[in-house]
DNA sequence: GGTCTGGAAATAGGC
DNA sequence: CAGCCTATTTCCAGA
């Protein structure tokens, strides 16, 4: 973010800027500060808070003054902005909307901003690119790179330096697990700088930064056609146009191979793309800016978006966004920084780092004021997690998104805004409220393993058009973007979600960010986050939140991938000879049926093509002659098959059982015997291994890439798992760290009841989230052979239905602990010890969920892949199906049982070992 | 004329 | 290093 401001001012186009933002301090020093600053969590480290800046005062600094030239080549020398130099915020640059709360933080953030000059220089031609604002495209993204990834390449030292810090500190070795690619949307970061800086009345609240100057002049005309008014138009210094011609995509792609961050050297050299591009599409329009939020929550929300555009992950490790927090306006918030400074200390707790949350940050605390959840200034960071319900208030997504959304870049036009599955749009809702209006945040978060964050490579951006009914104005949080919508009385406090789409950023501008840890290849899909502000007592802001289900964004994901909807039947003999038929989409003539099973090592120990038998494979159906199974048996087999379009064009596995020639006697609680598995193995913690019970599928099964598997991650991958080793937090920690991932697997699909919709506590939510994934009920093991049915395959990104699972408020003791009451009991009386070869039995019981092995070899292993290979859905679909198989096997309080979950986790990111896991490559 | 969409070519990186 | 494959990004055209 720093290197943001330092990139460009409004005027400037290649100015000599540097200087006068050249910090006195030597990069090293530079370096020093931050690591020292890092490690001890000053709160002002991290710009990343700058949520709680002001953006005034930031603007101020800048506008005037020469413009550091945006995007500087690599030739350029940018050393390291002295902290307090470059901006000395002026007296107006502080305006504050926030006020006090914010107030210290700003002082003591304003130096690290500028300490991060991120001119990346890869990316653009200067020459090209005058201003990082550029929309947030991913051009834009050049700055935000440096922006959001805050450190320069200049300061290559200097990283490795925070890295080596930061693993000192976190104990990663991956980089931060924690570095999370929080930012969000770089992109926005640049967007954010340029009203900061180049258009600092934008911030003001009278002025509307689109009043700015509009259009760039550079803007080429052709570029996009599309482009609405957009945060481009208020950056004069766009980049020139880029070249109409394709542009070529940037030297400096980050290759994905190589997930090791370490690993990643951003060459300077890397020809910045010649994509200057100007983009086109900014969505977002002056009017919107204009105006503070709607409601109460203007000014709140104001200030939330001049934050700092600093990755998240910076923001985590350091702890200093906890610092901001801890404003003096917000009690709530300080016990971040104990929690920040607990974090570096604890070299072992990656976890803490996520999930540490300050220790009166109690979720349970009915008090405004007492807890986190209210605040009277500044929104909480859009990283921090935030339940959906809170005593009689509840934020719910009535109407969930299409799992399938292809977003569109910035060179392209708008793709509209995301639908609702029924065909209409998704639906918000705040029960429990309708007092007064009130300002509704939608942004684009992740939809991975990890805890939920702002996405890195998408953005939403506002739609507009005829069709577009709904109120809202794009803002920017820190470098993510964020739409503002109002949730009236009149409208019964919901929203038709019918004016936000998804922008993607080019990968290769977001990587390239400093500090950037994510991969954008395969990174494909989102949830889109909704938070609300519900003013509260004293004044107070009562913060809700609630996601979607899981989106896809890829064109490719999207379309070529075959999506079984069902299949009949589910099990044979093991003579095979039968039909099999299967529905779905993307179902092609060239389509393959695969059966195969895996070993406990990972390694695919069978494998056979199904014949095709229909005469002409539709999109819809195909129809096949089940192989026989390679050898005899006495037991039920549990094994996997998968259409395919090609290598990489797999639908999910679904689990297949091959039956004995004795039928009806299933021993639900046996194994499935594999003649070189150890007999340990055969348990469940047999990688691959198909729970017995869920042999047999019966016809009330349902299978989904999210329920219809359980693979147990504590099962396959024990802890004594030779894996980066993951701090197991506290429960607490745990439970606050899983309160995002309930929201991330667990979707329902229709019930309004969803798990993320739950009133739970942060940490009650892990647990509801993994009862919610895999109900017991929702499986119906047959002990008895069940005859051959249509198995129904949901949508993959629906996840469990939330029929089957129940979180029931009414058990609560109601109020504001009363999620939590439910959530513990549904929780406590579901949880299993996976890894607990004692619970055996108990998995083995009906209710069981289905296992399912590894993909086929295809599948690469985590080694050889790198992180990119490792698809975001693949992991969700996993972490999913570990979920579901926790909640059916594990204890909810059982740290070992959450432990391996994590390890599991951390397993697969960072990972040189060659894990097999469940759920095709998507 | 602008917005959406679907499709596909061009590109780039990995194997 | 060439060729193939996959994923990403850009462009085109039609509704």
């Amino acid at each position: 973010m720093l290197a943001d401001r330092n990139w460009k001012t409004p005027t400037q186009s290649a100015g000599p800027d540097l200087d006068v933002k050249a910090p006195p301090s030597s990069t090293q020093t530079l370096a020093g500060q931050l690591l020292s600053q890092e490690l001890q969590s000053h709160p002002s480290y991290f710009p990343t808070t700058g949520n709680y800046q002001h953006v005034g005062s930031e603007g101020n600094q800048y506008n005037t003054k020469g413009n550091p030239r945006a995007f500087d080549c690599p030739s350029i020398q940018i050393t390291s902005i002295a902290p307090n130099n470059h901006v000395e915020p002026s007296d107006n640059q502080v305006v504050s909307a926030v006020g006090e709360a914010e107030g210290g933080y700003l002082e003591a953030s304003w130096p690290r901003d500028q300490l991060y000059l991120p001119l990346d220089p890869c990316y653009r031609d200067p020459a090209l690119c005058p201003s990082p604002c550029s929309s947030l495209s991913s051009r834009s993204w050049m700055s935000d790179l440096s922006s959001c990834g805050s450190i320069s390449h200049v300061y290559d030292d200097m990283d490795g330096e925070l890295r080596d810090a930061a693993c000192l500190a976190l104990g990663s070795p991956l980089g931060s697990p924690l570095g999370s690619p929080g930012c969000g949307g770089g992109a926005f970061g640049v967007e954010l700088w340029q009203q900061k800086y180049q258009h600092p009345s934008a911030f003001s609240p009278a002025l509307s930064p689109y009043q700015s100057p509009r259009q760039s002049p550079r803007q080429s005309p052709s570029h996009s056609p599309r482009t609405s008014v957009t945060e481009e138009s208020w950056l004069n210094c766009r980049p020139t146009s880029r070249p109409s011609s394709r542009p070529t995509s940037p030297c400096g792609k980050r290759r994905h191979s190589s997930a090791d961050p370490y690993a990643r050297s951003p060459s300077p050299h890397h020809s910045p793309s010649p994509t200057p591009g100007t983009s086109p599409r900014g969505s977002v329009t002056d009017d919107t800016w204009v105006g503070s939020p709607a409601g109460a929550l203007g000014p709140l929300l104001m200030s939330g978006f001049q934050e700092l555009d600093v990755p998240s992950k910076t923001r985590r490790t350091s702890g200093s966004q906890l610092g901001l927090l801890t404003g003096r306006g917000d009690p709530g918030l300080e016990p971040c920084q104990d929690s920040s400074r607990e974090e570096g200390q604890d070299k072992d707790g990656l976890a803490v780092l996520f999930l540490q949350v300050p220790s009166h940050f109690s979720w349970n605390k009915p008090k405004p004021g007492a807890s986190p959840l209210f605040r009277t200034s500044s929104p909480p960071p859009l990283d921090w997690p935030l339940p959906n319900q809170y005593d009689q208030c509840e934020l719910t997504l009535e109407v969930q998104p299409r799992s399938y959304h292809r977003a569109h870049y910035e060179t392209e036009g708008s793709r509209g805004s995301i639908k609702a599955a029924t065909g209409g749009y998704p639906v918000i809702k705040l029960n429990g409220y309708s007092e007064q209006p009130v300002s509704l945040l939608l942004f684009i978060g992740t939809a991975d393993d990890r805890y939920l964050r702002p996405h890195s490579f998408y953005q939403v951006h506002r739609v507009t058009g005829k069709t577009v009914t709904t109120m809202c104005q794009e803002k920017v949080m820190g470098c993510t973007k964020v739409l503002e919508i109002p949730l009236l009385p009149e409208n019964n406090m919901a929203a038709s979600i019918d004016c936000a789409g998804i922008l993607k950023l080019r990968n290769a501008d977001i990587e390239l960010k400093k500090g950037e840890t994510d991969i954008g290849r395969k990174n494909t899909r989102v949830r889109v986050v909704f938070r609300v502000a519900v003013p509260h007592l004293d004044g107070q802001m009562l913060w809700l939140q609630t996601v979607s289900i899981p989106v896809e964004c890829s064109q490719r994901s999207g379309q070529d991938l075959p999506q079984l909807e069902s299949f009949s039947p589910s099990s044979c003999s093991v003579d095979g000879g039968q039909e099999l038929v299967i529905t779905g989409s993307n179902i092609a003539a060239q389509s393959r049926v695969v059966f195969m099973e895996k070993g406990p090592d990972g390694r695919t120990l069978w494998e056979m093509d199904a014949r095709v038998l229909s005469e002409k494979s539709s999109v819809t159906r195909i129809v096949v002659e089940i192989p026989p199974y390679n050898k005899k048996t006495t037991c039920p087999v549990q094994v996997q098959f998968y259409v395919s379009n090609g290598k990489r064009r797999r639908s999910v596995p679904q689990c297949f059982t091959y039956l004995p020639e004795v039928r009806g006697h299933l021993p639900v609680a046996a194994g499935v015997k594999q003649e070189h598995w150890e007999p340990d193995l055969i348990s469940h913690n047999a990688p691959g291994f198909c729970s017995p019970s869920s042999d047999t599928p019966s016809h009330d099964q349902v299978l989904s890439s999210d329920v219809a598997y359980s693979c147990d991650l504590p099962l396959r991958y024990p802890a004594s798992h030779n894996a980066p080793r993951l701090y197991h937090p506290p429960p607490s920690s745990v439970s606050f760290q899983t309160l995002m991932f309930p929201q991330t697997s667990s979707i329902p699909l229709q019930s309004p009841s969803m798990l993320s919709q739950t009133p739970l506590s942060p940490h009650q939510s892990l647990i509801a989230l993994n009862t919610s994934i895999k109900p017991p009920q929702t499986f119906i093991s047959s002990q008895t052979p069940v005859p051959p049915q249509i198995t129904t395959i949901p949508p993959q990104g629906s996840s469990v239905p939330l029929q089957s699972f129940t979180i029931s408020p009414n058990t609560s003791s109601g109020g504001p602990c009363r999620g939590q009451s439910a959530v513990s009991q549904s929780s406590t009386s579901t949880f299993i010890t996976a890894a607990d070869p004692q619970k055996d039995s108990v998995l083995s019981s009906p209710g069981q969920t289905l296992s399912i092995k590894q993909e086929p070899e295809d599948q690469p292993n985590l080694g050889s892949l790198g992180l990119q290979e490792i698809t975001l859905d693949d992991v969700n679909e996993i972490i999913d199906r570990d979920i579901g198989s926790l909640s059916s096997s594990a204890q909810p309080d059982q740290p070992d049982q959450l432990d391996q979950y994590h390890q599991y986790d951390w397993e697969r990111k960072s990972s040189d070992a060659a894990l097999p896991f469940c759920g095709g490559p998507q």
